[in-house]
DNA sequence: GCATTTCCTATTAAATTGGTAGGATTAGTA
DNA sequence: TACTAATCCTACCAATTTAATAGGAAATGC
């Protein structure tokens, strides 16, 4: 299930990524755009930036901007700091690997084998759309 | 993340169709073998029975059995049980569809969209793997 | 120096997950 | 018929995660 911290920052990029403004956008407006509790989108926005998605000023006509290109914003990306691991288990994650401690060879594993497949899949869509398909309307 | 609920289902599954017997195999066995927790497990049997996957046979000699060949048990049909929707939201689910509180209108949402083509992907995975291929080694 | 905004830490309530406990029910067998 | 071995069923519990709230510190612009 996909979290609402993850939908939270979708819409938010997705916000972001319409507005014309040259000025950064405000939390507070994004958050009444798109109801979404404030202090919970500004932890969210503050994620964003620390991954280097968004950039931030501070203070009177302050907010957040996108550090990049819309189109240049993989969903791979933007997923995997917001939601985690792309993988269902951490014995197939690319980034975040970890073996399993009750499989004792992975490569016979039934679980194993499906699971590669659906990352690859699921990778494979995420890898193919960036913020601007998600803006474009 | 998958949990392990459905971990343990895959597993248990994967040991009864490699299970060359006629006799039907016990909880004990799968929970010795897989290294599962025999309360747990018989749980998971047991929602696996009564969605119509396995069936059952109680008192001496008992134990759990396929209902259809492996090669006929579909991993949407198993995961559905299991892990529940395959949709990572309730609003692209083909069978447990609910509409967002949140989103005024589904077709202008872009974690919609976005979503959409995350579960056609999985399903494509799912719809083309059967218990057969889990259990082939 | 004051208002406005992001930034940071801590706390909390509710839901979910993973597992345990205890016994009822059913089927085979001596 | 009595006993044993298995599934079946209900309830409960502990740990974790999620979704949020609270309160203020730090920076910026006027």
């Amino acid at each position: 299930m996909l979290s609402k911290k993850t939908k939270y920052g979708l819409k938010a990029l997705t916000f972001i990524a319409r507005s014309t403004s040259s000025e950064p956008v405000q939390v507070g407006e994004i958050a009444k755009g798109e109801q979404i509790p404030q202090k919970f989108l500004e932890s969210i926005l503050l994620a964003l930036r620390k991954a280097g998605i968004l950039g931030s000023k501070k203070g009177k006509h302050g907010g957040y901007y996108l550090r990049k290109d819309p189109s240049e914003i993989l969903m791979t990306e933007v997923m995997r700091v917001l939601e985690g691991p792309i993988a269902m288990v951490p014995c197939v994650s690319l980034n975040f690997y970890e073996k399993c401690d009750d499989c004792p060879d992975e490569a016979a594993c039934s679980v194993h084998k499906l699971m590669i497949q659906v990352r690859d899949s699921t990778l494979e869509v995420f890898k193919n759309t960036t913020l601007k398909d998600l803006s474009d309307r």
